[in-house]
DNA sequence: TTCATATTTCAATAATTATCGAATTAAAGT
DNA sequence: ACTTTAATTCGATAATTATTGAAATATGAA
């Protein structure tokens, strides 16, 4: 992943109804969440949330699909993971010195 | 970590000019490196760098300490660590899905 | 003390981003 | 066809953020 990218993902999920958001999907799952639940589960008007989901899609962190008058919106897992590999790998000290970066949470169970 | 840090934390990171700040500094390593040299590297003017060192700093991110007329600055490591799990544990779906979310780069050697 | 260097601070400006209300598109039910 | 519902788009406004030039602080050297 090119710097520019990471910059764009960091930017869509930099922001708290954004986060919130995508952490609910996440927490959701691959079925995803209608807009209109999300808005009224986060709290947010429609016309706002329609916002931050074209932000969070446009980066492709969600993905999305109609369903009759509904849209349901899901994340991207492998996205995420690529900026997750990006920020591991590039703003980590593992490359230069091993016992800096601390092994992530994610590696509890090796 | 709350919501409210990783979107400070995130923001701090999401700027093209201040991701190149913190992966230099990652790769530099511990000692750090001083204002001025960050600055020539990266190609930008020293008040400028001043305003991105104070936003990386203020979350967190980054360490300084004088020496004479220079101010050398590292990263805090476990600050983005604390970053990296906090993505992994609420933006990936190994919680809901195991196999969603792919081992991360830095699981590499498991 | 005086001068040069390293860095930060300040004020102004430009650019980007978030939110709101109103209007619009589009699908489904009557 | 008409109405309701789901969601987006648009235009305006407010708020935040980045960049620049000039001035200030502070350390070290002559």
């Amino acid at each position: 992943m090119k710097i520019d990218a990471a910059v764009s993902l960091l930017g869509a999920l930099a922001q708290g109804s954004r986060l919130a958001l995508f952490r609910l999907l996440v927490q959701k799952g691959p079925d995803g969440m209608a807009a209109g639940d999300i808005a009224e589960r986060l709290g947010v008007a429609p016309n706002t949330l329609s916002f931050h989901l074209k932000e969070l899609s446009s980066v492709g962190l969600l993905k999305s699909r109609q369903e009759g008058r509904f849209i349901y919106y899901a994340p991207d897992f492998k996205v995420m993971n690529s900026l997750l590999a990006y920020l591991t790998e590039n703003c980590c000290a593992e490359s230069t010195t091993a016992t800096e970066c601390s092994t992530p949470a994610s590696c509890k169970e090796c």
